[in-house]
DNA sequence: CGACGGGACGC
DNA sequence: CGACGGGACGC
């Protein structure tokens, strides 16, 4: 990176974070060669090949900077395992340690395809979703709830498939919802060695010692964001893995659940595996077990195996096999909750339809619901509601407040009795005023007014006086 | 009466 | 296995 000035360079490194490629190749590969192969994936801001002090020959080493995150996951995303030049091993990609870390692990997919949000308490998991799927294919969705109440905490987990589109997301997505790289949920997790080194084959003998009722997989939470749909059982899977895994180590893992007919590992022209396998099983209910018993399992420890079905062309449309497939779900459902020991109780097919009972009494004459405006709409206004004796449930507010359309957010203040409603139209905010003030929804009582505009932001020095 | 911004997952 | 240069300069 000498075309830039030094302290510039140096303190560019990391900004943004994760924009810095960390690339081993052949010895022989150049700073224009890497420059030229790379280039195509964003604004390259710098290329340093290693070189040995003495002999002034390349390490095999090199570092690509690039402008944005969401190019240098791309570039890796894409370059990794690729041959630059004929008759030179295929070279490795990986986002750089940030020049503070003193850490020398690789960094994992793991840690850079979970974003953390901020959202609308309003928010169920399917809108986390349709806001986020703009950026790319996402593995899953998770929204932190009081774990009594069920009430929304605002804060939300967006899982991708690759770095690349986490990237994007944080770079693009809307301000208001504060879109972070997640910290990997184990911390002190992954203490063991697992030095990379020459232990790879151990890893097979280790998953057939397995017991698979002790796969790390007893979170509720990353069943929240699993797709209960029934059109999306099926009996292919595809595991995508970042990490080296041979063919055989891949048929062990899957093979430890009954009734997997086909295993392949994929791989490209020079026989490098692709990072993806095709697994069949002969019945449904295996697959759908192995996709909930192994996907997000690390294997090795560190490498987190992304599990999905697949089309296999069967007709799933039939009612009766809409039912089988619908029992095998609740039954996964079911056995998770309740342990496998339990797992002969079920709830009936559908018990977790919505139940749409109006849950609203109340003095006024409502009109239907309305749809919500999109989160990120412009407020245009905002009511301020005062409750008596006590505030109502937010998911009650919405469904009131909704009626006269344009609502975009209700907002209560924590220990206190009042809220805020944000409309993005403001005659749709008048006429909720006009038709809800003085009213009961409830039992409770609700004043209804225009809310004083919010405060400025308090990052002004404090008043001295 | 009654006023408004922050951040973590049942390991 | 495969991890960090050379050269610079505004309180």
């Amino acid at each position: 990176m000498e075309e830039y000035p030094a302290k510039q360079v140096t303190e560019n490194l990391d900004d943004p974070p994760n924009s810095r490629l960390f690339v081993v190749t052949s010895r022989s590969i150049t700073e224009d060669e890497l420059r030229e192969s790379f280039s195509v994936f964003g604004d390259i801001q710098g290329v340093w090949v290693v070189k040995d002090k003495q002999t002034k020959e390349s390490k095999g080493i090199s570092y690509v900077k690039f402008a944005k995150s969401s190019q240098a996951c791309l570039a890796m995303e894409e370059m990794h395992g690729k041959v630059l030049m004929e008759a030179t091993k295929p070279i490795k990609v990986f986002i750089a340690q940030s020049r503070s870390s003193t850490r020398h692990r690789d960094v994992e997919d793991e840690e850079l395809t979970r974003i953390f949000v901020m959202i609308p308490k309003t928010f169920s998991e399917e809108d986390l979703k349709n806001t986020f799927k703009e950026y790319g294919d996402i593995e899953y969705c998770v929204i932190i709830k009081n774990k009594f109440t069920g009430e929304s905490k605002g804060l939300g987990y967006v899982r991708y498939y690759k770095p690349s589109q986490a990237a994007l997301a944080i770079e693009n997505c809307d301000k208001t919802y504060r879109a972070i790289l997640a910290e990997p949920r184990s911390k002190a997790a992954t203490t063991e060695e697992y030095s990379g080194g020459g232990a790879r084959g151990d890893y097979t003998g280790g998953a057939e010692s397995m017991n698979l009722y002790t796969f790390p997989m007893g979170d509720p939470g990353s069943y929240q964001g699993m797709d209960h749909r029934s059109g999306d059982f099926t009996r292919c899977l595809m595991m995508s893995t970042r990490a080296a895994l041979t063919q055989e180590q891949i048929f062990a893992l899957f093979d430890l659940i009954p009734g997997m007919e086909y295993c392949e590992l994929q791989r490209d022209a020079y026989g490098m595996s692709k990072g993806h396998a095709m697994i069949r099983y002969g019945n449904l209910g295996s697959a759908v077990y192995a996709k909930e018993k192994l996907n997000g399992f690390e294997y090795p420890p560190g490498n987190r195996l992304v599990v999905n079905y697949v089309d296999d062309g069967e007709d799933r449309s039939s009612p009766v096999s809409r039912m089988a497939m619908q029992f095998v779900a609740t039954q996964m459902i079911s056995s998770v909750w309740n342990g496998p020991s339990t797992s002969q109780v079920m709830k009936p097919p559908g018990f977790s339809a919505v139940s749409s009972v109006s849950r609203i009494q109340t003095d006024v004459n409502l009109p239907p619901p309305k749809k919500l405006a999109p989160p990120d709409s412009k407020a245009k206004e905002r009511l301020f509601v005062v409750f008596s004796p006590s505030p109502l449930p937010p998911d009650v507010l919405e469904d009131v407040f909704c009626r006269f359309g344009s609502l975009i957010e209700v907002h209560l203040v924590p220990g206190r009795k009042v809220g805020y409603m944000k409309y993005a139209d403001k005659q749709c905010a008048d006429e909720a005023m006009a038709a809800l003030h003085g009213h009961v929804v409830n039992g409770v009582k609700m004043k209804v007014m225009l809310a004083d505009p919010p405060r400025e932001e308090s990052h002004k020095r404090p008043r001295t006086y």
